[in-house]
DNA sequence: TATTTGACCAATAAACGAATTTGGTCAATT
DNA sequence: AATTGACCAAATTCGTTTATTGGTCAAATA
């Protein structure tokens, strides 16, 4: 959805404007960075920025994508790794808070949802949801084929699990209690991983 | 902390303007509602007001009091029931969620929280949290005496806990998923049960 | 032709001051 | 002792002006 204006001519101005904008959004957020800067700053004229992207909007979307990419990234590398499922989803969690603390971009359209604002950056948010839900069923599922998990179904463990991360997301990240809930999230963990020993089969 | 002005000369007025406040708070929040209105509602001049009430923010501390003592009167119930502990947990965890669903006082100053305002309401709000602590605590603790549940310890238990419920609290209240994630804390409440039925004694 | 520029415009936001509202006080009244 | 209503300072709202900014485009460049 949503690709850039032509046929990206060059990419090598493309990737200077979407650096450029990476950093001047990181610090100031999308409203108080403007265009005019984001160009200056690479020695380019506005209106050039409007040769690779359509708006502001698809700019911002492109820099939010790239940085949930990068997220995404790390935590499939976890995903796919040959532990067991116990040590994957604790891992899995604990890095994805420790990623998505950083993701400042991130950040700024989970506040956004408190105003209603920001509905251009939903598809982006949408996908990253999907992509969790796509990760925790499947280390759920394998760990439960594999007779390691002993649960009664897959799809309710999920749906919990999901609300509870991503509600927990917003203290953290919004309120700057990532410090204060970090050791409380390594007790959580604890208790998922005893919960589940304790149910193993065998 | 923060009594009324004198020693409550008339308490029959006293809770004719707590009601008229509560009326108008519940309905247009904290700034929305104006002194004049509560007291032209119970046809009383608004100078009165201040003959029982400090200030504006004392008499919502008082409604937002009493809102929050009416559930907790509500949890004590459950909390000294003669149920067994895992009854008790997700009765209490239900229960409080339905009747913080419908404390609007309450939401407005959770909202408050990401403005970084209402800083008066804090000894409410921590009196409160003070008091879900100490139940559950009082519940874990007494289900594991029982030898009903089997926990290496209370205190983590409780933070974790602490944690997940205050957090789903504000997209629940705050985003209005209420209806989204009711069935979710239903399935979330099963687990809980499951968890503890499987560590169960004997 | 493929990029890049900069002047330009409409729309949004910021700045500002005037007018109004509102929280809070207090001397007078009941 | 309880209640009023006029009064004030501070905050908020409102309307207007000014400045900024997202976005366009014809012309320039390479």
């Amino acid at each position: 959805m949503a690709t850039a204006a032509p046929k990206t001519p060059s990419p090598e101005i493309r990737s200077q404007i979407v650096a450029s904008a990476t950093k001047f959004f990181s610090r100031f957020g999308f409203h108080k960075t403007t265009m005019e800067e984001i160009a200056r700053n690479i020695h380019k004229a506005k209106g050039l920025i409007y040769y690779y992207f359509r708006s502001k909007e698809e700019l911002f979307n492109e820099v939010l994508r790239a940085e949930l990419q990068a997220v995404k990234d790390e935590l499939l590398v976890i995903v796919r790794s040959p532990d067991d499922a116990i040590h994957k989803i604790t891992e899995y969690i604990r890095t994805r808070y420790e990623l998505l603390n950083r993701a400042v971009n991130y950040h700024e359209t989970l506040k956004a949802d408190f105003f209603e604002k920001y509905h251009f950056v939903k598809d982006v948010r949408d996908d990253f949801d999907a992509f969790e839900q796509e990760q925790l069923t499947r280390i759920i599922r394998e760990g439960s084929e594999d007779g390691y998990l002993q649960l009664r179904s897959i799809e309710p463990t999920v749906n919990v699990a999901m609300m509870i991360i991503k509600s927990i997301d917003i203290p953290l990240f919004l309120q700057d209690k990532y410090a204060e809930y970090e050791q409380t999230i390594v007790e959580l963990l604890t208790m998922i991983t005893r919960s589940f020993q304790n149910q193993r089969k065998e």
